[in-house]
DNA sequence: GTCCAGGCCAGAC
DNA sequence: GTCTGGCCTGGA
């Protein structure tokens, strides 16, 4: 990997395994927004970048500083791929999948902001979870810029969520049933009846425990927060799809989501939840186990 | 009109 | 502890 400096753009050259498409669209965040010519843009610890892919990886409208001290880490740039790649490929199916995703990096996004985006994934779909998450980011977060045309806001804080009316999310950013969920969780974390900090260094079922004292987060979403905010690549969220493809590719047989979050830690280990976000991606776009 | 989507929660056993 | 029905919403 080397980078290079720009015009307020950093380009990283000779770095494999980062496809932004797959990256983007693999369901781990809701806000990237695809620009006409392919490129991502999203803000991110109160900056606006852009993310595009040619010969290099450039991400626009960044300093050398700030991609040292943010980017570096949201992108999981530090991590090792290529052995992770040599890891899971000892599993023939596992191998197809990653190649299929070839590319996908997990990202290290902000707690709050991850909890919240997937308490509304409940029982949802996609394109609206996206409406609602850019809606509460205009209503309650605080507007940081434009680029290419857009205007870009930050997500709210715990403060700031916790002040929003329940019947303005149901209303305007469209959460339906999930409106109170997101109101009690934001109170709870900004009076610090839950800590977030305190759960990086603490086993990762007394996480989930803690995690799973806010409204709205039951096991699947909790392991999402884990995996996709707190580093924590040992767990394994288990969703309808993450269950069709296990049964489909690996079990043989309807089995209870608990069971398939065991099997999936047992099989794939501190790698699981890489595992799972190849054979959901590879899973969920090939419509497989439908 | 009916069905269902990247779960959670409450209530029933 | 395990299982089931219902839930906002909007697009198929």
């Amino acid at each position: 990997m080397k980078i290079l400096e720009g015009n307020n753009k950093i380009e990283i050259a000779e770095l494999d395994f980062f496809n932004p498409e797959h990256i983007f669209k693999c369901g781990q965040a809701f806000r990237w927004i695809e620009e006409e010519d392919g490129s991502y843009t999203n803000v991110a610890h109160n900056k606006i970048i852009n993310v595009s892919k040619g010969e290099n990886i450039v991400i626009d409208n960044s300093s050398l500083e700030d991609f040292q001290s943010i980017w570096m880490d949201y992108f999981d740039l530090n991590r090792d791929y290529g052995a992770l790649r040599e890891e899971l490929s000892l599993d023939e199916t596992l191998k197809n999948a990653m190649e299929y995703g070839s590319g996908i990096r997990i990202l290290n996004q902000d707690p709050f902001e991850t909890i919240i985006t997937f308490i509304i994934s409940a029982n949802n779909q996609i394109p609206r979870i996206k409406n609602s998450v850019a809606k509460i980011s205009e209503m309650y977060g605080s507007k940081i810029g434009s680029y290419g045309g857009r205007e870009y806001y930050s997500f709210p804080s715990s403060d700031e969520l916790s002040r929003a009316k329940v019947e303005d999310l149901r209303e305007f950013a469209r959460v339906g049933f999930r409106d109170e969920r997101i109101v009690k969780t934001s109170k709870l974390i900004s009076e610090g009846a839950v800590d977030l900090n305190s759960l990086y260094e603490i086993p990762l079922e007394d996480a989930r425990r803690e995690l799973m004292k806010l409204p709205g987060v039951g096991p699947k979403v909790a392991d999402c927060v884990l995996l996709f905010a707190f580093k924590r690549s040992e767990s394994f969220p288990v969703d309808v799809w993450i269950k069709r493809v296990m049964e489909e590719l690996y079990l043989k047989k309807d089995t209870n989501k608990n069971l398939i979050a065991d099997e999936g830690r047992r099989i794939f280990g501190k790698n699981a939840g890489f595992a799972q976000q190849y054979l959901f991606y590879y899973g969920r776009e090939n419509n497989l186990g439908r």
